[in-house]
DNA sequence: AATGTGTGTGCACGCTCGTACACATAGAGG
DNA sequence: CCTCTATGTGTACGAGCGTGCACACACATT
C-alpha cells in the first residue's frame, strides 16, 4: 500500500525524503508554466523533480491526477495572496485601491501566473472535474471581496477583475492605468439599476 | 512550388479539390475543440479532414502554422457575429440589451466555443505570435462597441463581457441573469469618476 | 504518343511517450 | 544475523508522433 494512500498516523517504514511527492507537484507546476499542459510529460516532471520515472506512476494515478493536484496548489497559492491583500485593507476605499493595484500588478507582473491561470481555465472549460478547482478559487475571491462589498457587487467585481486582467495581458498596446480605476469605480457605484 | 504559395491568379495544373487546404483548417478547429491543443496531431487532423498524412506538411509548415490559421479563422467567425449583432442595434439602449443577451447566450450556448476561446488565450499567453490574433479580435469587438459607446467605455465593457462570460461558464452554480444586466448598466453609467 | 514538370502521396525512420512489472533494498520483528 | 514485507526503482515494450524523401501521377506541351 503506497504511503500517501495510508491513513495519516500510521507511519511505517518510511525512509527517503518524505516530501518527494510535494516536490513532484511543484515540479509539475514549473514544467506546465514553461511547456504548457500540452508539453508536460511524466518524464519531464520527473527530471525537473529529480526523481526516477517510476515514481510518477507510483505516487500518482496518471497525468490527470497529478495536474489536478498541481493546479489545486497553484490556485490555493494565488487565492491566499488575494485573501491576504483584501484582509489588509482597513475599509472599502482601501479595498477599492487594493483591487486596482492587484489588476495592474498581475498584468505587468509574472507571465508565469498568467500562463498557469489560462492553462487551468482551459482544462476547466473542457473537463468538469477541474471545474471544482476554479469554482473554489472563485468562491474564495468572492468571500474575500465580501469583507468590504455586498455579495452581488463582489461577484461583479470579481468578473471585472478577470476580464480586465486578461484583456490587458493579451492586448498589444499598453493602456492607461486610469481606465482600470474608472471601471472598478463604476462597478462599485450602485446606480439606478433598480428598475 | 506549392499551390497556396503561388501568387493568386496564376492557376496552373490545379487538379484535386481546390479547398482541401480549407478543409484541413476546419478539421483542425474541430479536433482542437474535441481533444485540445495538447491532443491535436497531424495524424488526427488528417483523419478528420480525410486527407493523407503527407498533405499536412505539404500545406503547412508545422502545427504552429496550422494552429495559427485555424485560430485566426475561429476568431474571425466569432468576431463577425459580434459585429453583426452590434450593427443590428439601432441605438445605445438596444446595444446594451444586445450585450446582455450575448453574455447570457454565450454561457449557455456551445461549450465548443468556450473551449476554443480558452485554448487560444492559453496559446496567446505563452506565445507572442498568437497575440496578434487575440489583439485583432479585441480591436474588432471594441470597434463594434464604439458604434454606440465612447472608446473608453467600449474597452471597459469589452473586458466586463470577457470576465462575466468566463466566470459564469466556470461557476458551478447558476446565477441570476439580472446580475449581468446590473453589471453592464453600471459600466455604462458614467459617474463621479472625473476627479 | 512521348516527354517534362510541378503537385501531391505513402512510407518508414527516429523519437518520445505512459505503463507494467520484475526486482532491489531498507528497516522491523524475530 | 536472518527473514519478511512494504516501499520504491530500472527497464523494456508498444503505441503514437512529426518529418523527409523517393516516387506516382495528372496534365501541358510538343
Amino acid at each position: 500500500m503506497p504511503d500517501h494512500k495510508r491513513a495519516a498516523g500510521t507511519r511505517l517504514g518510511r525512509r527517503n525524503d518524505p516530501d518527494r511527492r510535494d516536490r513532484i507537484i511543484d515540479a509539475c507546476i514549473e514544467v506546465v508554466s514553461r511547456a504548457g499542459v500540452a508539453g508536460t510529460s511524466h518524464r519531464k516532471v520527473a527530471a525537473q523533480a529529480a526523481v526516477p520515472l517510476g515514481a510518477m506512476t507510483y505516487y500518482f494515478d496518471g497525468m490527470d491526477d497529478l495536474l489536478r493536484e498541481a493546479f489545486t496548489r497553484f490556485a490555493t497559492t494565488i487565492s491566499d495572496r488575494f485573501e491576504r491583500r483584501m484582509a489588509a485593507a482597513p475599509d472599502a476605499d482601501a479595498a477599492r485601491e487594493a483591487v486596482i493595484a492587484i489588476i495592474l500588478e498581475d498584468v505587468f507582473g509574472d507571465d508565469r501566473e498568467l500562463v498557469l491561470s489560462h492553462e487551468l481555465y482551459t482544462l476547466a472549460a473542457r473537463d468538469r472535474s477541474y471545474r471544482s478547482i476554479t469554482a473554489d478559487w472563485m468562491a474564495r475571491s468572492r468571500a474575500a471581496l465580501e469583507r468590504h462589498f455586498d455579495p452581488e457587487t463582489a461577484r461583479m467585481l470579481d468578473a471585472l477583475i478577470e476580464g480586465l486582467t486578461i484583456h490587458r495581458a493579451l492586448d498589444s498596446q499598453p493602456r492607461d492605468p486610469r481606465e482600470v480605476e474608472i471601471a472598478v469605480t463604476r462597478i462599485l457605484t450602485r446606480g439606478g439599476e433598480a428598475r
